[in-house]
DNA sequence: ACCAATTGGTTCAAGCATGAACATATTAGT
DNA sequence: ACTAATATGTTCATGCTTGAACCAATTGGT
């Protein structure tokens, strides 16, 4: 069944995955380093960022959105908080939802964050046409699809 | 300097990568629920692939393939040593490294798990003709080599 | 109105990854 | 040869992420 030339080096496929996967693991890296300064995580980032864009979401929601587990999201929430970054407000209507919402601080240091954030990718992606930029982000967007349904 | 219009989620590169991250992500998913039936994690996996490919790697050689520390190879030998899927010699010139071997049973178990790894890329990577899909391993392949010197 | 099922959030224990500090072995400079 | 620098691997404390068990609030069926 298995001959040596079929092995998954020999495979196109295969090594460009391979390679996806090393760059993103790349860019993290960078990512993490270039937000020390700012005090948060790429983790952290990511909930300022959708919350900038969504302000009063639920803990469910910003979960389901970041692709993390609740208890993540109950975890990382009291450290924003101290910093004074983000409130949570009991939803009147429904009192088992908190409801979570930038402050000024939040909003000031998320649109900072943001710029580095933001030149790391353009730094990266100019490396390619925008066309084959955005064939890509289509081919991410196809794979997306296929396994969400699973 | 920030205007509204010019946020990261208006910016196609920007898009395309948080496209990329979270494509990345399913697929890690995927494949970790697909790997469970054999026992072991990715990590592991791409330990034993690793060393199918080079046998008698140090750790230290194989800490910096993986891109990982040092001290995780230390932290995850034991459980595939336990498992019998590798074994470790002390080199007889150079007393402190550590070289690494597969066992028999670490082949057969890599070669069963390589072909439900290649079949998910495959399946995964379909998804583009075969020339977007060296494309876009060319376009990873130049953002690691901008980030590896930096 | 009542009981069951569901939902949002928290707590806890476990696994994984990291980096700093360390021990041991090797190499290089003198 | 001797000492300093370097290299390999381990240990440890820390932090992130997860999933299961749990509590409290809400919804739905009868």
């Amino acid at each position: 069944m298995n001959k040596k030339q079929d092995l998954p080096w020999d495979n196109p496929r295969f090594k460009n995955w391979i390679a996806l996967v090393r760059a993103e693991k790349a860019v993290v890296r960078e990512l993490t380093r270039l937000l020390a300064p700012f005090g948060i995580k790429i983790a952290q980032l990511d909930m300022l960022m959708n919350l900038y864009r969504h302000p009063g979401m639920s803990q469910h929601e910003l979960a389901r959105r970041l692709l993390v587990g609740r208890s993540n999201i109950t975890m990382l929430l009291p450290q924003l908080e101290t910093q004074g970054l983000l409130r949570r407000e009991s939803d009147a209507s429904d009192r088992r939802v908190m409801r979570l919402y930038l402050t000024e601080d939040g909003e000031a240091l998320l649109l900072k964050a943001l710029e580095v954030y933001t030149g790391l990718i353009d730094r990266v992606m100019k490396q390619s046409t925008p066309a084959q930029c955005n064939a890509m982000g289509d081919q991410m967007r196809r794979i997306i699809d296929m396994l969400a349904d699973e």
